[in-house]
DNA sequence: CTGAAAGCGCTTACAG
DNA sequence: CTGAAAGCGCTTACAG
């Protein structure tokens, strides 16, 4: 197909060493030979084999990247930062959508294992001993970022305070007078989801306020969970007055469930999110939420793949946290006079 | 790092031929032998090295994709359905974001041509003639899914009948009384925006429906270029009753300058679009919109890429097109009275 | 400065 | 059925 070093020597009647010299530009070689074997590289569009080269242990400079959900704009946004700082840095970059599930996280690591990868960027869940003792034996660089599974052993990973911006985002609720609070708390064998839930409690002992056991609703992520957790709190007698939602699509599950039923967010209801972005800027009320610099992530998970790869020592592993950024939006209001809605 | 035939070879005093043999399951090995390196490879949880596989000459059993925008719903689904298609044959998918910007575009191919992928599909604009001569000189597969640019030469491609699905919203506008109908066409260099243009007139001249030549604008296909579109229209002394958008954000840009400029739609002015898909159901008014069959477009592209390289003599180039569906939604309504708002 | 040689990990005719 | 050998394309000590 593509030409290689040999072919290129033939032609010039010089030795592979020399032109592969050339290509990688440390050796040193006679100027006017140097000159010939790059005019010829140039003739040829010269390629040099990236198998080849990796199979001589040389670094594949791609990162590979693990999302939960690719289809969902934290995570494609979240790309984006990782292909941009890659790029920087004379990388490439391969994404692999897990879908959260285990079986597809270990395949997903197999293949970027496979293609020796220089590092692998992890921001989905489903990370499990098996897949940790892959990524250990092969000593490839690993970061989280967005979330961490509980379980997993000592990697660097780049998240924000999420039990500090959980706690802000209650006070913002308690400010507004709410005590009867609900919490959709995901699952809890994430670093975001415990955080974010954590954050939860500790503001409302702050403030003395005390909620049911059952408003406290751990599950999935996604939106099915977040509309039968908000039916489920709306048919009890004392209903919440407020509800935050610890991901985007437990948030829109939750806003669609309280629609049907006929409340009005935020005059009837308030709903705090996490991580809602919307692209359209079309959706009503605009949320209020929670947001990560998922921009910034990709440039730090990058620099602490790199460092990590650097050192020869212990690896050095970091946890580095970001600030986030409280949305006010639209989705929070006073408390109801008395809701006196369906 | 990793266990190699060699090793494995070495502990079991048999040759690095014999474990291959055993490994790849196609030549005949004895019954006992097979038995012992079998319980080896497992205990050594051995992986073949891709790099050497490749090397030699085997397929990486890898597809590459390339999307302009990874955070566009429309792309992110369809990269789902590649997936899918690809996993169920066994084959691994690398995606890579262009932006649409030829110089990505060009280093993305160069990453997968690289990595030797089996396959390229093409979703993203950017394609030029220098980056189709490289593909061309590695023989690897390509096939367009969404769009082809105009220029390129014979290749694949899956798409949706867009002339046709063009007329058919544009139809559903005429019977809705509209005849003041303005385009938002997008770039006129990719098979979608040319082909639904057409089609948008094919329809106006069936019916003898005349419209002012800068009723057409032409331009990118981003949400800016939507605004501003939709902004000179409505500044102009005779106003278009309805407006089509030949893309999603085209069609979320339309909006906003609608919104801004006070006009409800439809009840003041319609809007009718493509490729809008709204993961949490919370967009008002629901678009009128085509669909593409995103998932089905991933099985067929997988299947063509196959068929390409499984041919031996010319290459059979497939122009695929599978239907489309149109979502009557809320956005298209009956012409308004004498749009008397502001 | 330059070439011959070894070797990365694998596959596959070629001989036994 | 099995092993020794060649070779995929490259890099890099080792000698000159």
């Amino acid at each position: 197909m593509s030409v290689s070093l040999k072919t290129i020597a033939q032609e010039l009647g010089v030795s592979v060493s020399t032109v592969s010299r050339v290509v990688n530009g440390k050796d040193r070689v006679d100027g006017n030979t140097r000159k010939r074997v790059e005019a010829a590289l140039k003739a040829h569009d010269y390629q040099p084999n990236q198998m080849a080269r990796t199979l001589r242990g040389k670094s594949s400079r791609t990162f590979g990247v693990l999302v939960s959900d690719i289809s969902n704009l934290l995570f494609s946004r979240l790309i984006k930062g990782v292909e941009q700082a890659a790029m920087d840095r004379g990388y490439d970059v391969i994404v692999v959508n897990t879908d959260g599930d285990p079986g597809r996280v270990k395949r997903g690591v197999s293949l970027l294992l496979a293609k020796q990868v220089s590092g692998i960027i992890m921001a989905s869940g489903g990370f499990d001993q098996q897949v940790e003792k892959k990524v250990r034996e092969q000593g490839i660089p690993l970061v989280f970022i967005d979330t961490t599974p509980v379980r997993a052993g000592n990697f660097s990973s780049v998240s924000i305070d999420n039990v500090l911006a959980a706690e802000e985002l209650t006070k913002l609720l308690i400010e507004n007078g709410h005590s009867k609070i609900a919490v959709l708390a995901g699952p809890q064998n994430e670093s975001t989801s415990i955080g974010r839930l954590r954050g939860f409690q500790k503001a409302l002992e702050a403030n003395g306020i005390q909620i049911p056991g059952h408003w406290i609703v751990k599950g999935e992520f996604g939106v099915e969970a977040g509309m039968a957790a908000a039916q489920t709190l709306l048919s009890e007698r004392m209903r919440p007055t407020a509800v935050i939602a610890v991901s985007n699509s437990l948030a829109y599950g939750a806003m669609h469930a309280l629609r049907r039923h006929g409340y009005q967010v935020p005059a009837d209801i308030s709903l705090a999110s996490f991580d809602v972005i919307d692209d359209s800027y079309l959706i009503q009320p605009v949320f209020t939420t929670v947001n990560q610099p998922v921009l910034q992530y990709g440039t730090e998970a990058v620099r602490l793949c790199l460092r990590q790869r650097s050192q020869t020592a212990k690896a050095p592993y970091e946890q580095m946290v970001l600030p986030h950024r409280l949305i006010k939006g639209e989705t929070v209001g006073p408390v109801a006079e008395e809701s006196g809605c369906r």
